[in-house]
DNA sequence: AACCAGGAGAGAG
DNA sequence: CTCTCTCATGGT
C-alpha cells in the first residue's frame, strides 16, 4: 500500500503499545476512548502500583474503587464498569490467552456485546492485546481515507475491509499501520 | 478559557 | 444509515 510506504518513511517505525502484558494493552485500549494517551498512562501506572493490573483483581474490586482509580483517563463511570466486564469475560474463557485463542469473528461478536466496547476497541484489541489479523478503524483513518480516496465508503466495515483488502496479510504491518496513521495526524494536524 | 484527545451508546429523523 | 447529544478528565 503507498500510504503505508509514505508514512513509514516520514516517520519510521513506531514500535506501539509496549505493555506489561496483553491484558494490560486490553485496559489501555479501553481507558484510551475519546481521551489522549498520556491521560491513560496514569490510570495504567495507578492500576499497576495498587496491584490491580489482572482480571481477577478488577472482576472482584468495587466499582466506585475501580471508577477513583482510573478517574484520570475521563468516562471513569462507564470504562469501570467496562472494564469490570472484560475482566469476566478473560476469567470465564479460562485467561487471557486461552480467551486468545478463538476464531477472530467469534471473539470479536463477544468483544461487542460488553456495554462500551465498539467496533474499534474490539479491534484493537484484538490486533494489538491478541495478535489477530484485523484493522482498527478509527477517526484518523476515516479522515485519512476520504481525503486520499481510499475508499468510497465512510462506513466502519468498508473502510476496515478497504484497509484489509490492500494491506499485506501481516498482523505486525498491521500495529504498524495504524500507529503510523495516529502519529501523522497528530503530527500533521492540519494535513488530517 | 474554549477546545480537543488513539469512542461508544442512545435517541431522532 | 446518518446526525446529534452525552459522558468527564487533563493538557494547551
Amino acid at each position: 500500500m503507498e500510504l503505508y510506504n509514505y508514512l513509514f518513511s516520514l516517520l519510521g517505525r513506531q514500535a506501539w503499545w509496549p505493555a506489561d502484558s496483553p491484558f494490560e494493552v486490553a485496559v489501555g485500549a479501553v481507558l484510551t476512548q475519546n481521551v489522549s494517551w498520556k491521560n491513560v498512562e496514569k490510570s495504567i501506572e495507578t492500576l499497576k502500583r495498587k496491584r490491580m493490573m489482572s482480571p481477577q483483581a478488577i472482576a472482584k474490586a468495587k466499582l466506585s474503587h475501580l471508577e477513583s482509580l482510573i478517574k484520570a483517563s475521563g468516562f471513569y463511570r462507564r470504562k469501570a464498569r467496562t472494564l469490570k466486564e472484560l475482566s469476566k469475560l478473560f476469567i470465564s474463557s479460562g485467561g487471557v490467552g486461552e480467551f486468545f485463542e478463538g476464531e477472530t469473528a467469534e471473539l470479536r461478536k463477544k468483544l461487542l456485546s460488553i456495554k462500551g466496547i465498539g467496533p474499534e476497541t474490539a479491534d484493537s484489541i484484538l490486533l494489538y492485546a491478541g495478535g489477530h489479523l484485523i484493522f482498527p478503524v478509527d477517526n484518523y483513518t476515516r479522515r485519512l481515507s476520504k481525503k486520499f480516496g481510499i475508499c468510497s465508503s465512510q462506513n466502519y466495515e468498508a473502510i476496515r475491509q478497504c484497509f484489509e483488502m490492500e494491506l499485506p496479510k501481516d498482523v505486525e504491518v498491521y500495529k504498524e499501520m495504524h500507529a503510523l496513521i495516529v502519529e501523522f495526524c497528530k503530527r500533521f494536524k492540519s494535513e488530517c
